[in-house]
DNA sequence: CGCGCCATTGACACGAGTCAAGACGCGTGG
DNA sequence: CCACGCGTCTTGACTCGTGTCAATGGCGCG
């Protein structure tokens, strides 16, 4: 949950050699600072995007202005694809959580390759039916589950992200952002961090919050209440 | 949102005659009750189906057995091909609201389809991309807004799904698909509902609690808060 | 050294879920 | 034709989770 369906693996296994050839040849390496938006709600889609470095954040602004983080990516993660599939403006946002590196893929290569290419257009037709199921789960437990089951999962499936090592995970999102993952807001997400660190199922180390996962076992039973 | 954002308008409008005619071939009809299931979560995907008459909704049931429905399917639209094109069980359940016509497309068929048709991918993409930014909606406010506004986000879009003759707009459904549709429990939107009537902006006629809309701009109103 | 951002904590109010009971209409069977 | 029973809708009382507002603490950066 909470990662990108598609990465770019989509390219190296569908594309001929001749058209990596021509890929190496339209694509842009771009390199953006922390805090940067890569693109925003409404935004005209040139194109789209590969991670090479870095995180980045994907979310939407309700009508009240709250963001709420739906993907989180990481390197080799394709984002920003889908108004060029369907020719429309952004729906969302992308903000870089670190400094990175980008490659931008201009929208009319995109077409291109995918008219060409039935292997390519499967393969993400494939990657898309995934990220519906991940959006399915994601949008029954903002529906039904309490804060702190859902603060409980996403830290769970954070796991997949931030694993440095073998056992600890550390997480290093702000307050904010985990809060807008979890749908909910700053001060009761900090509430049941507290618990949690009482519980001795995590731990914050340094003074920027940086949360340990202890004991992920007892984080995933109590996800899936 | 909560519509389907692919119809059968893909095959009219993508496949050519001679694959038009072995559509007719390969695609079964069938006819079901109302109440039935036409698929359900972890189910094999056989294949996929269009809605020629009647009504479905399409839900997920949470850990707790809760159910949230995320999407109400109409005559003519296509449902249920997700874990065909990435070869997975069924993430979601498939059930009749009205006794209805299905047209039965058989998995291997629509792959065939799609590997020989680069329009019908594209057309796919593109559906599927807009599903895409239909979830982000729904997500966003299911996550953000409060239950009074969701019921009346609900309510609006509904709109597009019951609209009878000009003006009116009744909607059929029952107390607990609606509160499945919001997020939220029978209870609760009863009181809702009970509210909006006071506020003249529905009525309910008969004993069943049909809804009827009287200000549809004052309900989008309520909704966008 | 001090300003500012971020995390944390407290007090408080209110929205929304749970439990329980009643109303209402419909269909079935006597 | 009427009565009973079942399912759905409705309402009430109550509790508790969660959001809001406000203040404090800690650390890093200029």
């Amino acid at each position: 949950m909470f990662n990108s369906a598609i990465t770019q693996d989509l390219f190296t296994d569908c594309l001929t050699p001749k058209e990596l050839a021509q890929f190496e040849i339209e694509t842009t390496v771009l390199k953006m600072k922390k805090r940067q938006l890569v693109f925003s709600e409404n935004g005209i889609a040139f194109g789209c995007y590969i991670l090479l470095q870095g995180k980045a954040k994907l979310f939407k602004t309700g009508d009240l202005g709250k963001t709420q983080i739906f993907q989180l990516c990481c390197k080799g993660d394709l984002f920003g694809f889908h108004p060029v599939l369907n020719n429309r403006k952004y729906p969302d946002s992308a903000e870089l959580l670190e400094d990175s590196e980008l490659l931008f893929i201009p929208a009319a290569f995109l077409l291109q390759l995918l008219k060409s290419n039935n292997d390519l257009c499967m393969a993400m037709l494939s990657g898309l039916s995934t990220e519906f199921e991940d959006f399915l789960c994601q949008e029954t437990m903002l529906a039904q589950k309490s804060v702190r089951e859902r603060v409980c999962t996403v830290l769970y499936y954070l796991t997949a992200h931030y694993k440095n090592g073998n056992i600890e995970v550390s997480i290093p999102l702000s307050r904010a952002d985990l809060a807008d993952l979890c749908g909910t807001v700053k001060e009761t997400l900090v509430r049941v961090l507290h618990d949690l660190k009482e519980e001795q199922i995590i731990s914050t180390t340094d003074a920027r919050g940086t949360i340990l996962l202890l004991d992920v076992n007892k984080l995933k039973r109590l996800a899936e209440v």
